[in-house]
DNA sequence: TTGAAAGCGCTACCAT
DNA sequence: ATGGTAGCGCTTTCAA
């Protein structure tokens, strides 16, 4: 019980000095493949190592092999729902492969990001999954692509969830075509006049889905004023914020308020009330993302669904299907799954 | 471009090799500890390093160095708020002690809790973060138990964040105080007769947020009747179920609905919608965690508030702490922190 | 089938 | 200060 008492842990020689037999046999019993140990030996093996409490060396497996059981995952904020159910995802089927999950948080932050991925690579992981990473625009993304094809020219896979970050295989997140079915259905409805609370420019994410937005309008001759956009950063408060902002300067002649994702939503949701206007009632609210806590608000929010969860087991499944030469869409071995993406309308956005 | 092209990653040795100078002097100049080296050299080989793109392999610095830099968190589910949240906060220490965090799924299964402690120390992590674990009741309580001394034998460290976990360090999360505490300010508020939407009997954090509910409750001479008591799901499903079973064998008489986590709140809050009850208006509803959505909802939701960021901070610095021989509260090398815990009135628990 | 031994990439000790 | 070199725990040839 003392402090600094480290008695070392078993090793495969223990074991092997244990039950009687060599290194190697020991580790074919216990770790190896092919079923070539005489199982009065196997038995033994097995049997020691079980009675002396031995873990195998997952690193030095690692080392030794040339090869990891490792996933790392990539996401700006863990305490994003969309990110941690996207994580979730990624879990279940690294899981059910025998893999261990890593995760790392960029804040949506370029450098940091770039940073995160040298570090990630020490790791040698089998697979590194990026979500919510802009490939486009930042100063880094010359750097980040040269480390992921040098990862990848290392045995290594790289997956994206994103727009499109070729030549990575990416899980295709269609923001655009999304948000211009939530405008079109939203003009349905009988919505004329919008605002936009968006996040900051320099999210590709956000602008996609702004862009689709707009396109949806346009499709029905309608406009989004420019000083119906608002910019903020990409969560919560930024939603607040946003919608405070928006407020101040003047919505009354708007009926619908999208949010480009719920969780902003569900903070200019709170900005409304604060205010004094009912979501829903006063003014039309929608988001993107189809969280789960968007159902359980009120008025539950009509959003754009992503299936968050599969997005992330699709993304492992991604990464592995490339590197067993199995090309999807793209050309040149680099392959592409686009998702599903569908407009919930609840009762956030009642017919006008 | 070709898929199997594999170039092997470039290893100390051919930085070493690049810079004409022996392995050993490269890996003081480029991870060792002491400035033992002569700046010409030192210069040469982080050249060399940086042209050929060198990343050091951390696992084989693992093996040889006996040592890893890996923090193991175990929580139920990582999609669950409740959970992300800590991830987060236990994230965020670890990035800045420069530990990489894997993070494994147990489900609130204890059979699978076991087997992935296991897994898990095949990994050598340094420390081991047991969140959403109930050491107690499970016949896999003694396994675990065996299973982590080891682990802490072998010089591992683990911190639990739960209610009890002696001898383990803990960040004690008083569940029956702040549940209790709730319950009083709830008569204070002028509500006399409840319900309970709780967890499985088998989960400790339930029973105890159960049990400290009726503490505060007798402490008014106040009874919580059995059949006001449904026990589902720790989940938004569940709390959803439990709500509506509450609701058909009848809940007239009932005025406050408490939910024993607040994402069980959330569902039971939409079962009492669907049927035609307005949660705050026609019955009080009160949570417990205080996860960052609920003072979203509508109505904002009165709950007790557990600081979960900083609590996956503490757990990290605990068992560092622990490590390092400082003891807290515990006898014998185990150590504790309490955490504060304080209620939070909302909206859906007006003044009767 | 089994065992001896040569690595895997890196660190740390021991001379020089 | 620097360079050999012996490990770290394990896998995997290569003989036997």
């Amino acid at each position: 019980m003392e402090s600094g008492a480290n008695k070392p842990a078993v090793t495969l020689n223990d074991v092997a000095l244990a039950a009687g037999v060599s290194l190697a046999t020991a580790s074919r019993s216990l770790n190896g493949s092919a079923r070539k140990v005489n199982d009065t030996y196997r038995l033994r093996v097995v049997d020691a190592a079980q009675r002396l409490g031995y873990i195998p060396n997952l690193f030095a497996q690692a080392v030794a092999k040339g090869a990891t059981t490792t996933v790392a995952l990539l996401v700006a904020d863990i305490s994003d729902p969309y990110f941690s159910t996207i994580a979730s995802g990624v879990i279940q089927a690294a899981e059910s492969a025998g893999l261990v999950v890593t995760i790392a948080v960029t804040g949506r932050n370029p450098e940091r990001e770039l940073a995160t991925v040298r570090a990630l690579r020490g790791q040698r992981p089998r697979v590194m999954i990026l979500a919510g990473s802009r490939m486009a625009g930042s100063p880094q993304e010359a750097d980040l692509r040269k480390e992921l094809s040098a990862f990848e020219e290392n045995g290594g896979r790289v997956a994206f969830i994103s727009q499109n970050a070729a030549p990575f295989a990416t899980v295709l997140l269609d923001n655009r075509g999304g948000a211009r079915a939530l405008a079109e259905s939203l003009v349905e409805l009988g919505y004329r006049c919008f605002a936009v609370v968006a996040g900051p420019p320099t999210i590709v994410t956000s602008q996609d889905r702004l862009q689709g937005f707009r396109d949806g309008l346009a499709a029905h001759g309608l406009d989004l004023a420019e000083h119906h956009i608002a910019h903020t950063d990409f969560t919560r408060d930024g939603g607040y914020q946003a919608a405070t902002d928006l407020l101040q300067a003047g919505l009354d002649d708007v009926d619908l308020l999208f949010a480009v994702s719920d969780v902003m939503a569900m903070g200019a949701m709170s900005a409304l009330r604060d205010a004094g206007l009912e979501p829903g009632r006063d003014l039309g609210v929608a988001g993107y993302d189809d969280i789960p806590t968007v159902r359980d608000i009120t008025p539950s929010l009509t959003t754009v669904r992503i299936p968050l969860e599969e997005v992330g087991r699709r993304a492992l499944e991604l990464a592995f299907g490339v590197a067993q030469g199995q090309d999807g869409a793209g050309q040149g071995g680099s392959s592409t799954i686009p998702v599903v993406t569908e407009v919930v309308r609840r009762d956030s956005t009642p017919r006008r």
